[in-house]
DNA sequence: CTGAAAGCGCTTACAG
DNA sequence: CTGAAAGCGCTTACAG
């Protein structure tokens, strides 16, 4: 472990430390040699600026706190990606944590980050204001919720996915195939408020056209209600369209009619909410709502840097769904 | 942004700096009075360390560098999941970074973390030896490569899988159940040492058992050849068992013959590498051959810290694969 | 048991 | 254009 400091590159160059300082930052005023020369030493030594010395100074640290809660979720995988690619190529470094779905970790993490000093934070929140949480704001630490909010504060921008205009889509296409009749898997809803407000979107439009007779609504909530039977349910009132709220009912329902030898966009017809990659694998290719996971990204991060960079507190903004009609849904016979 | 100091602590408290970092950090001789006052007013005023200035003093950050090609492949965020898991519960911080399987940015991400003065790195590496790579071991930081290893750096302990214990349970299945010749379709292999690893087992281990006129493999690494065509053409030649070694041709196959009215378990049995959630949500579940990845995790990581913490320089290891039946075998006829 | 001082590696006014 | 000095927030010998 030994680190080559920019004493060690006055020294090797003849020159002082605030002059190699200066040569490498473009700052003040330097002749062209002197620059050069630094330059070259430090090159030859391999000197790598301590950025934490750097930080120490300039209260900067070009470190932003990225906070979701479980990396192995495809979707926070997706979104973390978006994040970390928008935020990488303005300089910021991202530091990526777990917080389980659990508070407690998740309180553990900010501190952490907070005692690295970050420039920010960029967090899908879980639960409700928390002491770490609140810690951020009265160090009014710039932050950005994403995908979800918290209840206690509204002076937190958040960005999120709004999941009406996919599903009206969604349903006027299921319309215009002729079905007269909608099930939807709403998924284990319970303390989910992104899923209790897709149900709520599914009844609005679906109502609208449909009527509110033909719509079949269930969650999965409780362990002990399959998505399958659920789906046997709803067969046999005559519903042979389905949407489903929550993309890993839909995975479990795939192989299951496969299996049962129902022909999927044939026999019935279906739609997942999150365009995942698996959905395009299949065959056929599963028709989707798409969170377009990568523009909520990458706008939380423009929202960041927003802040951070030009002081401007923008407000929250919701990203539409956008529908990806497949093979997956055939016509209504 | 208003950080809480040592020296406002100190000054509230009516103490010296000094004496309230001894309090905070149990170091050397303090009263009991002393200590409790000092902790209530650090309390009270929300003190948080200033983590870099307590590094540059020790020369430790506590800051380890991951990086992953891509956090969106379901294998390296569960892989860099258990990595960040076992250093947490060690009291590190990991910062997780993505290559993109693109070697500049790999070398942008180390250089990065090397001005944050990581304690130590964590590397799925992706080409050869590279500048960065190279500084590395230069500044000697400890460093553990992850499930690829860097061909002139046998410096660098590795960790990552062997796939004949997998293997050969699995075949061992299909053999018992009566199978007698075995398909193996091994994916994209040309860039990857790990598909061609696999395949090379597969051969070994499928000799013994089945005879190698029984062995039917073919990869899918060109555009034009696809999983289906070639099942389609095993079959035709009485293969009815399948081993893939890519899991997304798996679950393309998967889909595809659910299609076509083929039973996977009874019709067709098939396993596949990676124990990825989507197999168990599958009806029938699917065999697996699983790598055991969080064991990979927590091995690295732990090999980490023995580098770190007991500067003992462990040799590379290999984890076995683990074939785990599930419905999608069933008996042949 | 406690405080004043030095120093970690940098940047930034301030002289010259 | 360049160098000496102060200081970011902390820890750690060193006196007392």
């Amino acid at each position: 472990m030994a680190y080559v400091t920019i004493r060690d590159v006055a020294q090797r160059s003849g020159t002082s430390v605030s002059t190699v300082s200066r040569a490498l930052n473009n700052r003040g005023r330097i002749s062209r040699e002197t620059k050069a020369l630094v330059e070259k030493t430090a090159h030859e030594l391999g000197y790598i600026p301590d950025s934490r010395a750097q930080a120490m100074r300039s209260t900067r640290t070009r470190l932003v706190g990225l906070l979701v809660p479980d990396i192995r979720n495809p979707y926070f995988a997706d979104l973390a990606y978006a994040i970390q690619d928008t935020l990488f190529d303005a300089g910021y470094c991202t530091s990526i944590g777990t917080s389980s779905e659990d508070s407690v970790k998740q309180d553990a993490y900010i501190m952490n980050m907070l005692s690295q000093h970050i420039d920010g934070a960029i967090i899908v929140p879980r639960g409700g204001k928390s002491k770490a949480l609140k810690a951020l704001v009265d160090i009014s630490v710039p932050m950005v919720f994403v995908d979800r909010h918290v209840n206690d504060m509204p002076e937190v921008p958040v960005v999120d996915s709004d999941p009406s205009e996919g599903l009206l889509k969604a349903l006027t296409d299921l319309h215009s195939r002729g079905f007269r009749k909608v099930g939807y898997i709403s998924g284990p809803i319970l303390d989910s408020p992104t899923l209790q407000e897709r149900e709520y979107a599914f009844r609005s439009a679906g109502r609208a056209l449909f009527g509110e007779d033909n719509l079949f609504v269930e969650s999965t909530s409780f362990g002990h209600v399959s998505c399958l039977s659920v789906i046997r349910k709803m067969r046999g009132s005559g519903v042979n369209a389905f949407i489903f709220g929550y993309s890993q009912d839909a995975v479990q329902a795939i192989s299951a009619l496969g299996y049962q030898g129902l022909a999927i966009g044939k026999d019935i017809s279906l739609i997942s909410f999150d365009d995942l990659e698996m959905f395009r694998l299949m065959t056929p290719n599963i028709s989707v709502i798409s969170q377009q996971v990568h523009v909520i990204g990458s706008l939380g991060a423009q929202l960041f840097l927003d802040i951070v960079e030009r002081g401007r507190k923008a407000g929250s903004q919701r990203v539409e769904t956008v529908y990806i009609p497949r093979g997956s849904v055939g016509e209504a016979r």
